[in-house]
DNA sequence: GCTATTCCCTACCAAACCGATAGAGTATTG
DNA sequence: CAATACTCTATCGGTTTGGTAGGGAATAGC
């Protein structure tokens, strides 16, 4: 199970993509549009910004934008960033990868073969996958 | 990333199915051979006994053995007993459905599109791949 | 029929993680 | 200059994870 955290950063940034296109949403506009606690939210969006996958205008009038295009957000960026590797193994990690602390031969471990087959679909899918397809992803068939 | 529980379930009936298709295999010897703590895998053995896919022997020349064949546990079925559901979404959940907490509406919900294609990508492997296969898959090309 | 051996069962535990909440600080703008 | 919105760090209760401990019950071999 992804955690709630990723899912309200998606949820959230679906929203800023929305926008217009991707114009400026305050956080308590989110909040309450999304059903979002607004303070957890207000930490989401922070390290989202620290991602540079938004930005953000400080004061009276604020609030959060898309940094880049929704094209060119996937949600195996995001995923990745709140929730770690997508891999179910640390030994088939892009980013973190690390070998299995019991594992003695890493190419004969069955397990390890079975999963590289979990990891590769699920990646051809979220790193394929953006923003601006999700927003109009209700017509595209599976 | 999956749980070094059911990574030891997996290992452990690799190596039952391993074993002479299937032979008698006591905790110490699995434990030994896989580097399994003892008492942890005594825990996994006896959840495994309990959902039918190995059984036990009891007393002096005692031991575990797979209940059925390699070909016919599959890594998806010990997956959803060690760690439960496959799907990141509880609305995705084939076993264990419930609606997400804050959605108000399932069928536009684009995160819940874009997860049911890894859902399926995920499924289709793990529920097609069995201890037999595992054991073989050095040979079969990803 | 005793006893060593093996599985069976329940309880417990420390550390990490999850899903928040609290509150004080810093820009910005009207 | 004050209201408003983002920024940052700390804290917290509850659950999960990855074990460990220890006694009980069955069974094979002598």
């Amino acid at each position: 199970m992804m955690s709630q955290k990723a899912k309200y950063a998606l949820r959230a940034l679906v929203a800023l993509a929305r926008s217009d296109g991707g114009g400026t949403m305050m956080i308590g506009q989110i909040s309450r549009e999304q059903a979002i606690p607004k303070k957890f939210l207000e930490q989401i969006l922070l390290e989202l910004k620290r991602a540079d996958i938004v930005l953000s205008q400080r004061g009276r009038s604020g609030g959060y934008a898309l940094k880049r295009l929704p094209s060119e957000v996937t949600f195996g960026e995001v995923m990745r960033l709140i929730d770690g590797p997508i891999a179910p193994l640390p030994c088939l990690s892009k980013i973190a990868y690390r070998k299995c602390d019991d594992c003695q031969d890493e190419q004969a471990c069955e397990i390890r073969h079975v999963f590289e087959r979990v990891t590769l679909a699920t990646r051809a899918v979220l790193d394929s996958t953006t923003l601006a397809d999700a927003i109009t992803l209700e017509d595209i068939p599976v």
